[in-house]
DNA sequence: CGCTAACCGAGACGGTACGTCTCGTCTTACG
DNA sequence: CGTAAGACGAGACGTACCGTCTCGGTTAGCG
């Protein structure tokens, strides 16, 4: 399941195979090439040039551009990590801190809630999208409950559909929070504004265990 | 301070006034546009067409097309309203699904991410969506919160600075998920989910009340 | 019948005026890119840069390269006279000559066996072939024949319709013998094999009004 | 002398030999292309999909589309004959409708002025098409005047010079004339065409030999 | 009988040009 | 002066071929 895939090989493999190293400096390219010219000004031309490829090398491994821009800052969000602070409060405020850190980032600024847009036509880009960014990030919520109910913060989930409903809810209150805050109202997320949301969270969790 | 204000008249007026109909008949056919072809393929061109209009006239009154999508658009959110359903939860309910309805709308849907998208590199953009949209909604979050203190659902607000900050909070935890959940996550925003994140902003919002 | 109308004004005349200007640059520009690279070289880009015009204004005026080009080469053959030597013999090796130096010359000679091919395929280039260049040369034919009559080297035509054939099928011998020798056969066509051309030409022709 | 001689084995032979059939198959589906899709819109790719050849072999053995085309098309050109009509006018007759009925099979009308027309600025090309083709007909105009000798319709030629003179001359004549009408001027090479035309040569070949 | 050199298919590669589209500006004539 | 119409310079789009290259895999003939 790589993330180029864009009319791979049909049964086998037979003429020359596909350039490893064009792959990587394509995508580095885009990112290279959103940070300078943001998305709506970024052209294939321009990536191809940057990236000492031809234009056609690209259409050959992404549709479009935003299908391209999706994998370019992917991986830009493999780069979250949940590292275990002590207490549910503050490995929320760790993410979120780190979570909106990532969006003040040019590349991902500018190119997120451009995809998304796009995706709102594009039924596969929503897929890619789903499959690249979203779903991978889903991890973090699932870590972070997890780790809580082993201390005893949270309790055991009995029914695992309400568990994947409320983590489903965690993830879209706490992301898109993040990128509201950040996006929107333009205003920073800064330490103490994450600290009120997650104490927004950890309030409300105990009232919908309760109520679930 | 009419929304359309790119360049008014210097100083008096002299030769011929903009004709007033020509100005609505933009907006709806930009809205139109949005509905048909999404903001992406939507052109300047294309609307000036379906308005009757010459693109002069266009960029005339708006600088480019994000800004004319965002007075084009900036008008439905005026539509939410707040009714009062005699208690805090049901009022958020309410808003949240009439919001995600509002959202589901392809005009809405297609531009408003977009505009954000473009805003994250145009300054004035970001300031006219701030403005048209964004600061303009938050009534909805005063008077919700004014009603369920005048209800006794929360307590009154002793500190005006800390209640403003825990009303844009709760202003971009609400519109952030419910965009984030219907745009990103693209999953429903169905009663039961309505429910669900009320109660985790009631439960959420005393706590925050208390660590205050 | 001006010579560039691709999709010329609809009803009347709105809207700015094609520059007149710009229509001779690109078609000087065609004729110097004719000259540099030839035919399958020439690509509309590299005429409208020349031009110092954009691509979008070739367009506008011509569908396709072979349109175009017709045009820039066409206004050549007009260069083409036909004085009074004083005998069809002379008059005849005079054109001869005069056609072959033209068909010498590096725009005529990359550009029309170029267009007569691709006009095989494309009737609406066949047509303007035929209007802009062949049948307008046919002239010379004409006055040829004329003046010889007159000066009594030939018998005035009694039959209308037989005078007219035998004009077109004189068009036909000498201008493609012309081309032929100059263009396929690669060899020069000298005042000698005017000189021969013209003796097998005036000989048959005595045969051929016999036969009549 | 092999048609397709682009460079051969280097000294002597080793190794795998050339498939013998996948040459034939090339120039069938050269032929075929051309047919369907005129020369301007052959593609090489295309060619060697029809011939179920990689790309690799055509550029093996023709260094590009021309030579391919004019290897292609060349044999067709040795079917003309000239039987023996009993007068040098029918079989003059003969040779052009024969010509004329080549000219209209749509591979040759297609390739060949298009060929010639690229022959103009790519020398090895121009020497391919003299040996394929030209230089290889113009053995119907020797045929036809021997035989016309032979008859004693036409002077034996007592300079060996001044008779491939005039055998130059009448093949340009011929075949321009025949191309000349039947692709620029785009009118019907029929029986009446090809008397007159004959009736003009001969009557112009007496007075060329009168004046040799 | 196994080497080995040239062949073969497939298809990716860096390029170039295509013809179309949209942008935002400019130039008309009309009201 | 505002307006509708539409041409303009600019430049990106996504496609099609070009001619070259790199693969894995035949297929001869020579040793």
């Amino acid at each position: 399941m790589s993330p180029m895939c864009h009319s791979s090989s049909p049964r086998g493999r037979a003429g020359r195979p596909r350039s490893a190293e064009a792959g990587e400096a394509i995508l580095e390219a885009t990112r290279a090439a959103l940070v300078e010219l943001g998305w709506s000004k970024l052209s294939m031309g321009d990536v191809a040039t940057r990236a000492g490829v031809a234009k056609t090398t690209l259409y050959r491994r992404w549709a479009n551009k935003n299908e391209l821009v999706v994998d370019a800052v992917a991986v830009l969000f493999d780069e979250l990590e949940l590292p275990d602070l002590g207490s549910l409060q503050a490995d929320i405020e760790h993410v979120v801190v780190q979570f909106a850190a990532l969006l003040e980032r040019p590349e991902t600024k500018t190119a997120l809630m451009a995809v998304v847009a796009e995706s709102t036509r594009d039924e596969p880009l929503r897929e890619r999208i789903r499959t690249s960014i979203v779903e991978r990030q889903k991890r973090l919520v699932l870590a972070g409950r997890e780790r809580a109910q082993a201390r005893g913060e949270l309790p055991a989930g009995r029914d695992e559909e309400a568990v994947a409903v409320t983590d489903d809810l965690i993830f879209d209150v706490v992301a898109g929070a993040v990128v509201h805050r950040s996006l929107v109202s333009a205003e920073p997320v800064d330490d103490a504004w994450a600290t009120r949301l997650s104490a927004l969270l950890l309030g409300g969790l105990g009232a919908v265990a309760e109520a679930g």
